[in-house]
Formats: C-alpha cells, structure tokens, sequence
RNA sequence: GGCGACGUAGCCAAGUGGUAAGGCAGGGGUCUGCAAAACCCUGAUCGCCGGUUCGAAUCCGGCCGUCGCCUCCA
C-alpha cells in the first residue's frame, strides 16, 4: 500500500514520494498574529498536525515547520488603534498561539520562524530576485514582476489577464503589471521599518514564507501546505518567487484543508462570525473539535453548528467508552480470537483508507468498529492481554487522529476535588440499594445526575463518571 | 464576470462503474429494582433532467442550489 495525496497543483491524487527517502519536510502556513485565533485556524492547524502524525507512522522522519506572520499591515492597524507596540503585539498573540497549539494536542513544530527573525535573508533573496530581473524597485519599494515568469498561475490556474478582469482589484500603484505583488514595501510615516538597499521598509506578505522554506527546509520541500484559501495569491506567489530564484520545483505536494463555516460562510475575522479557540476551548475539549473535523474530509468544508458540535461530543465519548476497562477475567477462547481478528482488521483498514489521500471520515468508522468488537468482549467477560492490545490499538489510532481519548475528569480539578464527597454518595446509596429503599437511592442518583454525576451500576458495584459536554 | 469545489437517510458523512461505511438523533428489544452504559434489530436508490453502458451515487451534457478564491485571510 502507497499513501496518496492530492496535490492541489496537479489537481490529482499522487502516490506520495517524498525527495529524500524516509525524510519528509513540510511547511505549513501560520497565522498573522494580530488578534484572537479561531478554530478556523485551529482546523487548518489540526488538520496538517493529523497528517504530520500519520507520515511519520508509517515510517517517515517529518520535519515539521510552521512559520508566524509577525509584521504586517494588520498588525500595525491594530497597534496603531489600541496604542500598542507592533512588536509586543505581535509577540503577546504568537504566544498565545503556542498555548494554544499545545491546548489542541498538536504536535509542536521543529521550528517556528518569524519574519522579524529573517530579515536579513528576505533583504538578501529580494536583491537576488533583483538581479535576476524578477523584480524592480519604485519608491522604495520592491515587487515581484509577474511577466517574467512564464508558468505563473499553474497553481490556482489562473491567466494573468483574469485577475485584471476582476476588477475588483484596484490598484492606485504605478507598478509594471496590475498582479505584481510587493516583495519589499517602504514604510510610510509612524510604521516599524528596516533599512534595506530600497530604503526603509518591510517585506511584503509572500516572501517571508518563500525565504522561510528555504531556510528552514531548503530549495524544494515535499508538502507545503494552508488552508484553500491561499492558494490565489499567496500561494501562487510564494510558487513564483522561489522557483524563479532557485529554478526548481519549491515544493512537491500542495496540501490545501476546507474552510470552516459559521452561518453558512467562512469563519474569519473580517466577516466577523467566528468562534475563539479560547471560547471553543472553555466549553469543548480539542477532542470534540478534532472529531468534528475528521467526520469529514479534510479538503471538504466544514459546518460548525451547535448541532454538529453535540454530535462530536457524543461521539467523542463513544470512542473513549472502548477504553473502560475489563470486567471479567477470560483470556482465551473463541472470543478472544474474534477480538484479535476484528483488532487486525481494523489497523489494516485504518492504513488503507487513510493511505487514500487521508480519509479520517472511513479511519474513524474503523475505530467505532473496534469500539463495538471491545465493548462485546468485554460484555462478554474477556480480559487479558488481547483485551489489553485491542484498547491499546485503539489508543494508537486515535492517537494518529491527534484525539487523546483523555477522561474529562482527569483533567478537571474540580472533579478532583469532589471525589470523595461523591464516592461517599455513591456508598451510601449502595446501601440504600441493598436495603431496597429505590426512593432514596434514586433522588441521590437524579441529584448527582443533576450535577454531571452519572453512575452507573453493574454487578461489580457503581461506577460513576462525569458526564459533562465535552 | 472568471477560476474551482460541492449537493448521499431527520442531522453530519464515507463511497470515482456492479444493486449504498460510520457517527448523532429516533423507534423496538436484551440486560437492569428502575435508570445509565453496552449489545442486537430498525431507515435513504444518492439535487433535477437527459445521455453513455449489460449495469451509474459514481462517466458525459444541461439546469437548479450551496460554498471558496479572484481584496487581508487557516
């Protein structure tokens, strides 16, 4: 079995070979960090984490790199409005996002560049590009000319003259061609600035990426990826500027997620219909957000509702279910058997259907089905060590989802606290049970279902857990 | 207007030529003092129209609808 990718520059799916055997070296677009992320951001972030973990479990070394945009035209509009300094700014909200990062169980990176870090190379490539008659300079500011690079537009596959008919595009500049971009942009009265050959300024948006990947990953990377909606211009740009100034290939997979939707359009911070990672966070675990993503595909958009997010929830402990424990002792017999089969079955169905350009949606019907396999065997009486390595393949590829199947309780300081007053609860209505008195044993049972408490009892006593929403 | 994606049961969603995975919700049942959890059973012919084919959700054409990009954007 080949993993496959669809490479948005193809438009295809590709058996998946990377440039160095065994090695795969991917880049991932980060945000602007100007204010609060959205767990649109968080998608994309989740999503390139899954296929990340999976690389490497089948075997590949993956370095990882995932850039922040940490000067921008944004960033200073906001440090300009709130009285900030850009810089702290900009370092105030990168921060936050490593928290957040990690909050979501992603994986960190093997490197975090920042354009403020790579200054001295983006000056160096744009003179370069420069010399190379890539790009020209007017008023001290530098852009990339479009004209002289022949296959510009293979990525999003757009002509030049469609982006002029679009008209939406106004352009104040007197630049060569209206779809040239700035590489370097001077700065205007009261904004941060570097010198440069150009005088003072800034590098434009597309070429921190560029110089970035080169840096970090080198002149051709495998998979570089974001979410779709860079693909024109930004991506398409970051194609232009590195394959005119090294003549190779920049990267070999282009990997594009779906966007997430709120109220039927996509979640940004410009329409204002959003969802903070901090706010999904308080009410949700990251679980809940993962399995809401990967019920679907990837490259596929994605509907945020509270309906959609319930049904995550609920799935989401679905698949922790499988990893209560045994409640019998047998280790052999003809059910043992059938657990270790259906436990091959399903890591080798696993791989296949996530070796189809990452098909978390049919990955995740395989995990319920081993969900299903354990909760019979244990039903059953079973135990041992096949019990043992069915829950603990379930823990792997859940793990290869990113989802923690974490106990909400376990993290949940309160919880943790109010043990023992609720075991004593439970004790006491144990009593009650044996002695008969169902009245009082239920109003302790619908009190402490009331407060998230919900037992349950079996023939080896109660069990209770907190059943919150998440 | 240009480029692109999508439209499958109440909801989410997989499935790229051979008679529709999975999850959530619902109904019935087993278990239970009752409940919860678990397990079993239960539902769709795939936006509409036409075409290709022995055979199409899957290929082609048209139409309708939704979304993305074309401007900052994960």
């Amino acid at each position: 079995m080949t993993l496959n990718i669809y490479n948005t520059l193809t438009r295809r799916r590709e058996p998946f070979e990377s440039v160095e055997e065994g090695r795969v070296r991917m880049y991932v677009c980060g945000p602007t960090v100007y204010a609060d992320a959205h767990i649109g951001h968080a998608m994309s972030a989740i999503v390139f984490d899954m296929i990340r973990r999976y690389l490497e479990y089948v075997g590949y070394e993956v370095t990882y790199v995932t850039n922040f945009t940490d000067v921008d035209d944004k960033i200073i509009v906001r440090a300009q409005e709130t009285g900030q300094d850009p810089f702290e700014l900009a370092q105030f909200y990168t921060d936050k996002y490593l928290k957040h990062l990690s909050d979501l169980n992603i994986k960190p990176a093997d490197s975090y560049p920042r354009v403020t870090n790579e200054i001295s190379n983006i000056i160096r490539t744009i003179g370069d590009l420069g010399e190379a008659e890539y790009a020209y300079e007017m008023d001290g500011s530098v852009y990339f000319r479009v004209e002289n690079d022949d296959d510009y537009g293979k990525l999003s596959r757009r002509r030049q003259e469609e982006a002029v008919t679009g008209t939406r595009v106004e352009s104040d500049e007197r630049k060569e061609n209206v779809a040239d971009f700035a590489l370097w942009k001077g700065a205007k009265e009261g904004e941060p600035y570097w010198d440069s050959p150009w005088g003072p300024g800034r590098p434009g948006w597309h070429i921190e990426c560029s110089v970035m990947c080169l840096h970090h990953l080198g002149e051709t990377i495998d998979i570089h990826g974001g979410g779709n909606d860079l693909i024109f211009p930004h991506h398409e740009n970051e194609i232009a500027q590195s394959e005119s100034l090294t003549g190779k290939p920049f990267s070999r997979y282009w990997v594009h997620n779906g966007m997430l939707q709120l109220s039927g359009e996509k979640m940004s911070k410009s329409v204002g219909n959003l969802v903070t990672i901090d706010n999904f966070l308080q009410q949700y675990s990251a679980d809940a957000l993962r399995m809401l993503i990967f019920s679907g595909h990837y490259r596929k958009p994605v509907a945020y509702t509270d309906e959609s997010i319930a049904a995550s929830v609920r799935s989401t402990a679905r698949l922790r279910g499988g990893l209560r424990p045994a409640t019998g002792t047998i280790a052999v017999g003809e059910d043992v058997n059938t657990l270790r089969e259906v436990t091959e079955a399903v890591r080798s169905g696993f791989r296949q259907v996530m070796d189809d350009d990452f098909n978390t949606s049919a990955a995740l019907a395989h995990l319920f089905e081993l969900v299903r396999a354990i909760n019979t065997a244990r039903t059953a009486g079973i135990a041992g060590p096949f019990f043992q390595a069915a829950q603990d393949t379930l823990r792997e590829l859940a793990g290869i989802l990113g989802l923690s199947l974490a106990d909400p309780e376990s993290f949940e300081g309160d919880a943790l606290a109010a043990k023992p007053f609720i075991d004593l609860l439970v004790s006491v209505r144990t009593e009650l049970r044996q002695d008969k008195q169902w009245a009082m044993a239920d109003k302790v049972r619908d009190g402490l279902a009331a407060l998230s408490v919900q037992l349950e009892d079996s023939q080896n006593g109660t069990d209770w857990r907190i059943e919150d929403a998440t």
